[in-house]
DNA sequence: CTGGGGAGGGGGCCC
DNA sequence: AGGGCCCCCTCCCCA
């Protein structure tokens, strides 16, 4: 007994389901746009795919073998079994871009699909682009393009030894000049050396500003010869996630930018892939371990597998909104974000991308951010560390690592059923994303930041940033007392020196975060927070040590880290005069000595 | 195997 | 917006 369309079905959902963002576990980052997938659909169809999601949920693709307008033609494939080619595209050079996709990616029906339409047309398939299976190829460019001389006989590659990470340049122009240099570090190409992190890609240096660019700067001089040793650095570059970093593109971000994926092409006509009885037997196996050839040092591997971390809960999170914003510099810019993010880049992103009319989705302006949050920790955050000052240690446990922040929230276990789309703030589920948005729009009529507690308060999304219009603060003095301090919470009762910073403090209040992630999706409910969050999904890490080159994401770091290399161990512990590098360190040696052993 | 120390990394929060 | 600090998690090394 079989269900004749079952297999249409599921996949229909999927494809759905993608569109949406709905479960996606993986980012495919070409040049300066964003693909998002489930790695589940990606790996069966491909095991190059299948090599490069096992340990990333951010892969950034070779531009050089493919860019973001076939790549949704590709994962349109992947999806439906058709090959939607619009026809100002279905040319031979279309393809032949798609076919150098598809051998890259080895896809391999979706190959043989191209050649024969190739073929057909009298066309030659993969006129100068290599025909071998991407990974090689991939690497061969990446290390043409590092000038780096290292084999790279990995196959499949991981994204480690496959490329340098450069951050696309549009997401440099999103972050400030010293963070530029950072995602080169570390990983050349292979493994090598990455020691000398960044160095290699260096020649950019000379000339750059201070902060610039300049790696060779940063880094330590070593850079040929460093040791893998010394520069864990470059290891936690080759981790999958700095892969993600990695394109080289000089993808300049005006037009192009964008693609949204789950998007259908207009007017296209389907191909469809014939059936093959042995399409998906891509037999299992994962030799991407087998990668970290040579010794490896500690660090490597931990920062590498810490590295995997990170997106496993939050890549779910994402919000179809933020899927479907168009690119600019690199960055997904949405309405919202677009507006708050003027800085520079951002202040050009509308215009920028409005030539891109094709994938330009219309969503109404506010339409997402709301739907965010993620409660997990908010509901209870708030109050501890509302109250706890410093005992709040609370404040900090919260929410840590691993709260959901996507679509499951507490006291929000929504009936999903088939409603597989679900509106995050309330709960409810839709069977389409029509009527999610309609709902959605219910929502952003009354605004949706509720505040945690006591709920009195209403903040328009639209008043995200000016929140202190609504959530006036009590003003100074209304608290006797506290001179100093005369900007009160009122709902923890927390004072602050000024009215800023208790605004600050009061969204952690708030039931729903402003600042989303645009790559993942997870909600801050500080900018600077999200911005620096944001700079470990690009691998950017401005601050270098001089010492040993190793670079780090925040200066305190460095700071910290510049300890090891002078010896200082400024925290002594009271009670038995150890002494430590680092505060944490002392206190969890505190602990030793408290707790009840 | 286990516990302690060292250290990288992430998030929250205040200034 | 950025800096700095605190807290937590986790991994690795070593005794």
């Amino acid at each position: 007994m079989e269900l004749p369309n079952h297999a249409k079905q599921l996949l229909l959902q999927l494809n759905q389901q993608r569109a949406k963002g709905f479960l996606c576990d993986v980012i495919i980052v070409v040049e300066n746009a964003l693909f998002r997938a489930h790695k589940n659909i990606l790996a069966a169809s491909s095991i190059y795919f299948k090599s490069l999601v096992l340990h990333d949920n951010l892969i950034n693709l070779d531009t050089e073998m493919v860019n973001p307008s076939v790549f949704r033609q590709v994962l349109d494939f992947i999806y439906t079994g058709k090959l939607l080619s619009s026809s100002e595209q279905s040319n031979e050079q279309n393809f032949s871009a798609l076919l150098t996709a598809a051998s890259y990616l080895q896809l391999n029906d979706l190959a043989a699909l191209c050649r024969k339409k190739l073929k057909r047309n009298g066309g030659k398939p993969l006129l100068g682009k290599p025909s071998t299976p991407g990974p090689n190829s991939r690497s061969r460019l990446n290390n043409q393009r590092l000038s780096s001389s290292t084999p790279s006989n990995h196959y499949p590659p991981t994204p480690s030894d496959a490329d340098q990470p450069q951050p696309d340049e549009g997401l440099r122009e999103k972050l400030s000049d010293d963070e530029m240099f950072v995602g080169s570090s570390g990983k050349n190409g292979n493994g090598g050396n990455g020691g000398s992190n960044g160095n290699l890609s260096s020649g950019a240096s000379a000339g750059e500003p201070d902060h610039g660019l300049d790696l060779s700067k940063k880094s330590p001089p070593s850079a040929g010869t460093t040791t893998d040793a010394l520069s864990p650095h470059s290891n936690s570059q080759e981790s999958p996630q700095s892969a993600s970093v990695s394109t080289t593109n000089s993808a300049s971000l005006d037009d192009s930018s964008t693609t949204l994926p789950g998007l259908d092409a207009c007017g296209q006509e389907p191909m469809e892939l014939t059936p093959n009885p042995k399409a998906p037997e891509q037999t299992g196996f994962e030799q991407t371990q087998s990668q970290a050839d040579g010794p490896t040092p500690h660090k490597k591997s931990r920062q590498a597998s810490r590295k995997k971390e990170w997106p496993k809960k939050d890549a779910s999170g994402l919000k179809s909104e933020d899927y479907e914003r168009p690119l600019v510099n690199g960055v997904i810019v949405g309405p919202k974000e677009g507006r708050s993010s003027n800085s520079g880049a951002g202040a050009g992103s509308g215009s920028s991308f409005a030539s891109d009319q094709s994938f330009q989705c219309k969503e109404e302006e506010d339409g997402g951010e709301n739907g965010q949050d993620h409660t997990d920790d908010s509901g209870q955050s708030e109050g501890e560390n509302a109250g706890g000052t410093a005992g709040g240690g609370g404040g900090g446990g919260k929410g840590k690592h691993g709260a959901n922040y996507v679509y499951r929230q507490e006291g929000f276990e929504p009936a999903f059923g088939d409603n597989l789309y679900v509106c995050i703030p309330c709960g409810k589920g839709f069977p389409s994303s029509e009527q999610l948005n309609a709902h959605v729009e219910t929502h952003t009529e009354d605004g949706l930041f509720v505040k945690e507690e006591g709920g009195t308060t209403f903040v328009k999304e639209e008043d995200e940033d000016e929140a202190e219009d609504l959530s006036a603060p009590v003003g100074p003095s209304n608290f006797g007392g506290t001179e100093t301090r005369p900007f009160r919470c009122t709902i923890c009762g927390k004072s602050y020196k000024d009215p800023a910073t208790l605004r600050q403090h009061e969204k952690s209040h708030w039931l729903t975060r402003p600042f989303p992630c645009n790559i993942c999706g997870k909600m801050f409910t500080q900018r600077g927070t999200m911005t620096r969050h944001m700079r470990s999904h690009l691998g950017l890490k401005p601050f270098a040590c001089e010492e040993c080159g190793m670079r780090f994401t925040r200066q305190y770091r460095l700071t910290e880290h510049m300890r090891v290399h002078s010896g200082e161990k400024p925290y002594e512990c009271q009670l038995c005069g150890g002494k430590f590098t680092q505060q944490r360190n002392l206190i969890s040696h505190l602990r030793m000595h408290t707790s009840p052993a």
